[in-house]
DNA sequence: GTCGTACTACGAAGTGCGTCGTACAACTTT
DNA sequence: AAAGTTGTACGACGCACTTCGTAGTACGAC
């Protein structure tokens, strides 16, 4: 069983975390995880981009700590952490995905 | 008198919040804003680049629209725009300021 | 075992960002 | 007027990031 590493609460840093975040196209993928079921498959997102570049977003979430990434047979899947987050970063990751919510529609934002 | 131009509430976006309040130097410059005096101008803040670098850094909170800078005679005042975001993205500013408080202690943060 | 699926690894190309040095402009002080 | 202070403008450099294509790995289905 292949695993992937994931960085402790304790050493999520708050650089990596925003600078994760203020990419549209990650954004986008936390949002679907916060919105849809707990966990989904890179498949499961439709995104305006090849699998190679697809790939190397979800890994720098899973690096800044913001997802989680654990193999299920074929597929990979992914989690949003919202409970670490909120215990390392109180009120971020929600006032992000609000952010981004009210956000959305003015501009055509990819 | 010279003017700066910054942008309107609503026409603040997220993306350039999020990149401008990535960088540990232009959260460093939020926080003091928030914490000291309402204005402040560039050179009380004791920042380890140089002159342009400073000048670069302000310009983009400036134009993320994360602060206002208005000359005053030889300086030029600095406020931190809160209640504007606040407005556009409740929660988000302080979600960020108080990360970074909490976040600064354990590595050295620049 | 062979094929299809899901995703990764690696290298390449283009772009953007942070930093600096030098030169310059506006204002204050002397 | 001359000198000092405060900050800007512009160009350059190095580094990191985004994107992609190709090749490859792991797993499930047949």
């Amino acid at each position: 069983m292949r695993t992937l590493p994931h960085p402790a609460t304790e050493a999520v840093r708050l650089d990596t975390v925003l600078t994760a975040l203020a990419d549209p196209l990650r954004r986008r993928i936390a949002r679907q995880l916060s919105e849809g079921d707990a966990a989904q498959a890179c498949g499961a997102f439709d995104l305006p981009v090849t699998k190679s570049t697809s790939t190397h977003h979800f890994r720098v979430l899973r690096e800044a700590g913001v997802i989680t990434q654990h193999y299920r047979g074929n597929k990979i899947l992914n989690r949003l952490r919202a409970d670490d987050l909120e215990d390392r970063f109180p009120g971020l990751l929600r006032a992000i995905l609000l952010a981004d919510g009210t956000n959305r529609h003015d501009p055509p934002q990819l």
